[in-house]
DNA sequence: TGGACAAAGTTGTTGAACAATCCCTACGGT
DNA sequence: ACCGTAGGGATTGTTCAACAACTTTGTCCA
C-alpha cells in the first residue's frame, strides 16, 4: 500500500530528527514532497497519530508529538510490566530467540567500539525488541514496536546525547547471560532496576526541557 | 471526525453480531449505508484493520476477521502477562480504581440475576478493563481496549453460549475482595488460573469450529 | 489599547474518474 | 467429459478537483 510507505517515510524522518518535535505537517506541501495524493497522505497521518508519533488538533493540523514527562513515565510503566514479565517466563524462550538477543549485544559492542552512537542506540532497540520477541507473541511485538517508536521520539527531543546508551551495554550483556543460563527471575530483576534508572534519567532530562518548551499541544 | 464515527459503527456491528466472521465489506455499498464517502470509509476500515477486527487482502477487499486458536492463545498470552502484573503492583491501586472494579462485580451480579447474558458479558469486560485501569496507564488502557474488542470477536465466532460467563462472576468477586484487602499477589494468582481456564475453554471451542470452517483468510 | 470584522489559508469531506487487479464464466482443445 | 485459457465484469487502490467549516492573521475602528 502507498499509504504505508508514506507512513514509514515519515516515521523514519521523525526518528532521524529530520522532523523535530512540534513541527507542523501541512497536508498539501507534505503530500507533494512525498509524491502521494492528499487523501493517501491523510491515511498515513492517521496511522501515525494512532501510534502517538504525531498529534492531531481538529482543524488545526497535525504536528510531531512533543512528549512530556508523563509520557515517559507511562511508556516505562508498560515496559516495566512487559519486559521483566517476558524474562520470567523461561518456558517460552526458544534458542533462536536467545540468539537474537545475544546478537543485539554483540552488535551494540561493535558499534560502541566504532564510536557509532546511532548504531549503539539501534542495537539497544534490537536488544529490547528481541527480549519481548522471546514471548513469541505477535501482539506483544506490535505493542513493543509502538513503544520503541515513542522512545526514538524521546531521544530525539532531548537531543540524544552521544554516550547515553553506553552504560547499558554491559547491563544488556549481563541480562543476556542470565537468560542463557535459564535464570529468568534474576534477569527480570536486573532489567527492572535498569529500566527504572533509564526512566529516571529520561524524566530528568525532559522535565529540564519542559521548563522552557511547551507541552504536547 | 467522521471516519471515527464510521469505525465505531462498524466496531459495534461486529460486536453485536450484525456482521459475522468472514463477511465481506464492499466499500461502495458500505459507504452508502453508513452515509459517508468511500474515502472516509477507507480511513475507518484501515483503522479497524489495525485493530485486527478486520482483515484486508490486497485487491480483494476487507472481511471481518475469523480468529483461530492461535489468535486466542496470543490474546491470552498478553492478558496473562498484563492483568496479573497489574494486580501485583498494589502501590498503583487507587481507591477510585478499586471502586470501579467493585462496581463491575455488582453490575455482573445484577445482570445475572436478570438473566441478561449480554449484560453479564459486558460487565465482565468492565471488570477486566477496570482491572487494567488500576495501573493508571493510558497506553495500557488502549492496549486492553484492543484485546477486549478481539475478545468480542471470539465470543461472536463461537456463538456466545448464554451462561458462558456465569462461572466467572464469583471469581471476579473473589479477586475484587483480595484487591481491596491489598493482597495483590493472591489476586494475581487467582486471576492467572482463571484466565488459563478461560483460554482453554475458548481454544477448545474454536478448534472445534475450525474443523469445518476456514482460517483467517 | 482593545475588540469587532473581514481575508487568507488549512483542514474535513465529498464526488468522480481511471488504472490495476481479481474473480467468474464461457470458450476451445484434447 | 475434462482442463486450461481468454475475456468480461466487478472491486480495489489512488488521484484530482472542489467546497464547506474552521482557525488564524491582519486590519480597521472606537
Amino acid at each position: 500500500m502507498s499509504a504505508d510507505r508514506a507512513a514509514r517515510a515519515l516515521r523514519d524522518q521523525v526518528a532521524e530528527g529530520a522532523l523535530s518535535c512540534g513541527t507542523r505537517l501541512p497536508e498539501e506541501r507534505l503530500s507533494a514532497s512525498l509524491g502521494v495524493s492528499r487523501n493517501t497522505l491523510r491515511e498515513a497521518l492517521s496511522q501515525l497519530v494512532a501510534e502517538r508519533i504525531l498529534v492531531r488538533a481538529p482543524h488545526r493540523g497535525v504536528v510531531v508529538a512533543t512528549p512530556g514527562a508523563d509520557d515517559v513515565r507511562d511508556v516505562y510503566r508498560v515496559r516495566l510490566l512487559v519486559e521483566p514479565g517476558v524474562c520470567r517466563d523461561t518456558t517460552a524462550h526458544s534458542t533462536g530467540g536467545l540468539a537474537a538477543v545475544r546478537a543485539a549485544v554483540t552488535e551494540g559492542r561493535a558499534a560502541a567500539a566504532a564510536e557509532d552512537w546511532p548504531g549503539v542506540a539501534g542495537a539497544n532497540q534490537h536488544f529490547h525488541r528481541g527480549l519481548v520477541a522471546l514471548a513469541g507473541s505477535p501482539r506483544l511485538d506490535a505493542q513493543m514496536e509502538l513503544l520503541l517508536a515513542e522512545m526514538r521520539l524521546f531521544f530525539q527531543r532531548m537531543g540524544a546525547p552521544e554516550p547515553f546508551h553506553r552504560p547499558y551495554l554491559e547491563e544488556n550483556a549481563a541480562i543476556a547471560n542470565l537468560l542463557e543460563e535459564g535464570r529468568g527471575d534474576d534477569a527480570a530483576d536486573r532489567l527492572t532496576s535498569y529500566l527504572r534508572a533509564a526512566e529516571h534519567q529520561l524524566v530528568e532530562a525532559i522535565t529540564a526541557l519542559d521548563g522552557s518548551g511547551p507541552r504536547r499541544s
